[in-house]
Formats: structure tokens, sequence, C-alpha cells
DNA sequence: TTTAAAATCTACTAAATCTGTAGACTAACA
DNA sequence: TGTTAGTCTACAGATTTAGTAGATTTTAAA
């Protein structure tokens, strides 16, 4: 299960994306309308910023906005900053490998071999969704529900 | 990442798995040889038998062995046992549906319709793998290591 | 029927991670 | 120079992880 600081995360990156290129955006207000506890939220805004996902401008008219557009910034980017790598196993990360403290060999490692597949199966998914891809798919649903709610009446 | 108690109990899956039908096994030589704390492991392989994955026989002669074939019993099984639902958002579990506390409507949520794609990706792999079938891919693992050895030579 | 072996149950505990909060500080604009 | 808004430092409670200790129950064999 992926943590909350993961979800308000993602709700965050797709909140400015549907406000790309329309200026900074304040914490506040984002905070307010996604019911995001404010002070949490600076903190993982902030991560993004480091990792160059996010930029921000201080002071007055100031506030966060997407480093660059919705089509170059993936799921899986934003994910890796806040959750971490997405491998299951340290030992089949691709942006973080790290050796299993408790693996012996490496090659011969049944665990490793299926997590290597479930790793990839994941990076395969996240990180060819772009924030526009989820914009898009939220609108197709939206008008999905649209039409069931006008075909029930 | 995958915690500790769920590679233990993978590593004793597929330890009790090479031993299939060779009567029970003792946690204390399964902790040795896989270098597990045997009393964390106790626990593991509790919880495995209480969700039927494996048997028991207390007394002189007991011990832990597979309750089915390895070919009926798969690494998805597995890990929902240990790690719990495979799923990253309860919305999209198959297995352990819960409501997301932070979410308005679940039908256009973006996070969701991503995350049951993951979902169902992880799953199509570990539901369909067997540990049989990691006992075999194993196998192929130290031939193929095998000859590179005999040919580094 | 006792004894020994082995799983099971109950009850802790230390450390890490998660989910925040408080408050001072810095930069930018008017 | 005052106000706005992000940034930095520090802390704290709750939960999860990764165990440990010790008593209890069940079973097979002597």
């Amino acid at each position: 299960m992926i943590s909350k600081k993961t979800k308000y995360g993602l709700k965050a990156l797709i909140y400015l994306a549907r406000q790309y290129e329309q200026g900074p955006i304040l914490i506040s207000d984002l905070a307010r309308d996604e019911n995001i506890p404010k002070k949490f939220l600076e903190t993982i805004l902030l991560a993004l910023k480091n990792s160059g996902i996010l930029q921000s401008r201080k002071g007055k008219g100031g506030g966060y906005y997407l480093g660059r557009s919705p089509r170059q910034i993936t799921v899986g980017q934003a994910i890796r900053v806040m959750e971490g790598p997405l491998a299951p196993v340290p030992c089949v990360s691709e942006t973080a490998y790290a050796k299993c403290t408790e693996c012996g060999n490496e090659n011969t490692c049944g665990i490793r071999l299926v997590m290597k597949d479930v790793r990839d199966a994941i990076a395969q998914i996240v990180d060819n969704t772009t924030l526009a891809d989820v914009l898009e798919r939220i609108g197709q649903a939206e008008l999905a529900e649209k039409n069931v709610v006008d075909f029930s009446i």
C-alpha cells in the first residue's frame, strides 16, 4: 500500500496539472481544496520541488507550479520521490539498486527472479503514464459517469 | 518494498517446496539453514498455517510441511498472508476492498484508475507463479550460472 | 505413564517509519 | 518597509516492523 504522503503528492500534482500555465498556486488553496493537512503538504511539495518536478516562487504572488509540461511528468517519477523505489526488493531496483542483506547468491535467488518481473510490470505502467494521461482518463471517467446519470434520470 | 517477514516467509515456502512429501520439517532446521530468527519464523509459519498454505504436526517427529502441492501454491497467496493485499490502494483490492478515506468519487479518481492497472499487473504475475514455477526457475538459473563458471575456467 | 520433543500461545520491547505540528527564517513584491 | 508565501529546524504521537522471553499444549516414543 502506498503512503498518505504519496497519495497527497499525486493529488497535488494532478491539481497543479489541471492549472498548468496559469501561474503559481498557493499551498493553502491546494490544501483546502484537496483536504490535505497544510503543514504536511508543505514538506511533500518541497520534496517534489527538490526533485525537479515542481518549481516555486516565494513572496507575494508566489506559490507552486509544474516544472515542466504534464506530458513530461510521469506518475513513476512522482512515486519514486515520495514512496522510494518501485522495486519490491532493493536488488531489482533500477534507480536505487542495493544488495539484499539476507541474500546469498543474487543470480539464483528465486524471490529475486519473481520480484524482477513485478518491478518491471509496475514500471511499465507508471513510467508510461504522464499527468496528462491521468487528466485525460479522469475526463473520460467523468463523461462516462455523467452519461450514466443522464441515462438513469 | 516487501517486509522481512514476507521475504522470510517466501524463503521458508521455497525451502519446504524443495522437500515436499519428505515429512515434517523442523522450524529449527529451517531457521538455521535460511538464516531466519527462529522465534520470528515461528509466527510467520503459524500465519501460513492458519491461512491453509502450510500444515503442521506437534510433538516428536513433528514440524511444518506444505498443505498442498507446490503446483497449487502461488506466490500471490503467500504474499497476501504476510504482506496484506497486493493493491497499492485499498479501493482497488480484489481480496480486501475498502473505500479510501480521503477519496471523494471513486469512479473518477485518477489515482485509482492508475493503481487499478498496477494491481492487475502485479496480480497477473504473482497469482500465476507457483512454488513449483519458482523452483524450476531457480534450477534454470543455477544451471546457467554453472555453465558460466565452467566456461570461465 | 512418564519423558522429551516440537509446535502454540501470551506478552512484551526496541527501533523505525508514518503522519503530522510549531515556530522561526528567508525571499520577493508593493 | 511591511506583508506575503515558501523554507528550514525541530519535535512528537501513532503505528508498524522486527524481533524476544517464557509458559503451555500436543504428540510420539521409551
